[in-house]
DNA sequence: TTGACGCCCATGTAGTCCCATGATAGCCCA
DNA sequence: TGGGCTATCATGGGACTACATGGGCGTCAA
């Protein structure tokens, strides 16, 4: 498996560190990136992580602004700046920083979820809310989805007419 | 064949493992995904299982949104977040997580349901009853559907014509 | 000197692998 | 056409391994 798929809760020991879950360290691996690339998510109480997948997605990013642009050195600053390249050790663990921990309010305890190309990292009470919501959210527009669908079969029409 | 069709009922041992029907494990080989990928169906108590063809549905879902912005990582949160890929041992069977049995009230028995690209897993008894309504569903479906077309033959239209 | 950090080893548990058994259905041969 | 044989599949259980977690020790820098 090639993206960062499923979510864990694990524990922080007493020396702060945590386990990076095994199946996210393999994608890790294949990605080739050595380390864990991490910042706190711009909008939310959690962090981004990842390997060069998610490096890529920042270069994309800044790229679509102008050079020199006010905005893209505001995003730079935002994302490069406030980034960490986390050190993996032998039995695969991190130590998150502090300035990282207060940003997403972990104290002994986080949640990993995989979001495909990168994975967020939460303080496991957070996590719980935000996956209702965007379940909720989710789920509102697939029915959406769904009752346009079936609108449009009720009617024997071509596929596509306009209404 | 390279479709999940049919359904079957089996049990889970005292591991929790459960064989996956050896049609659907032909179909999976076929896809070539290694594994099992697996989710909560969102709107129901079931479980979406399949391989690559399920994943690139759910790629095209998410690919439909910007990078970064709120929806694309709501999607990818509910999707990929609450995803497992299972892995298949040598006698073709899979773990269910707590998280996965709690969703669809699996306890000892589960049906496996094709549905093409993917299949569903459910409770047994779920199953029968989600059967039922949705027969009855296509039903009067189908009968609207007919006088419909009754209705649109009686009066010469072109077939598709507005109301 | 002391604390932070990197590196190493220890341990319990849960997941994985491997082999065994029983049932079934398809096939071959008389 | 019927009976037996075999391949396939679901199921069961024991052994082993990987992983998360905990702790010790040396080193380097304030």
């Amino acid at each position: 498996m090639d993206r960062f798929v499923s979510h864990y809760v694990l524990r922080l020991d007493a020396k702060g560190r945590v386990s990076v879950p095994a199946s996210f360290r393999a994608v890790l691996a294949r990605d080739g990136f050595d380390g864990l690339y991490c910042y706190p998510a711009l909008d939310r109480p959690a962090l981004d992580a990842g390997g060069y997948a998610l490096l890529s997605e920042i270069d994309a990013l800044t790229a679509g602004f102008q050079p020199y642009s006010d905005q893209r050195e505001q995003f730079a600053l935002a994302l490069y700046g406030t980034s960490e390249t986390l050190k993996i050790d032998g039995e695969g663990r991190v130590v998150l920083t502090d300035t990282l921990k207060d940003h997403a309010g972990i104290t002994d305890t986080v949640t990993f979820v995989g979001l495909g190309h990168k994975f967020r990292i939460w303080e496991p009470g957070r996590f719980r809310t935000e996956l209702a919501e965007a379940t909720e959210k989710v789920r509102a527009f697939k029915q959406e989805l769904g009752t346009r669908m079936m609108a449009a079969a009720a009617v024997p029409k071509p596929l596509g007419a306009r209404e």
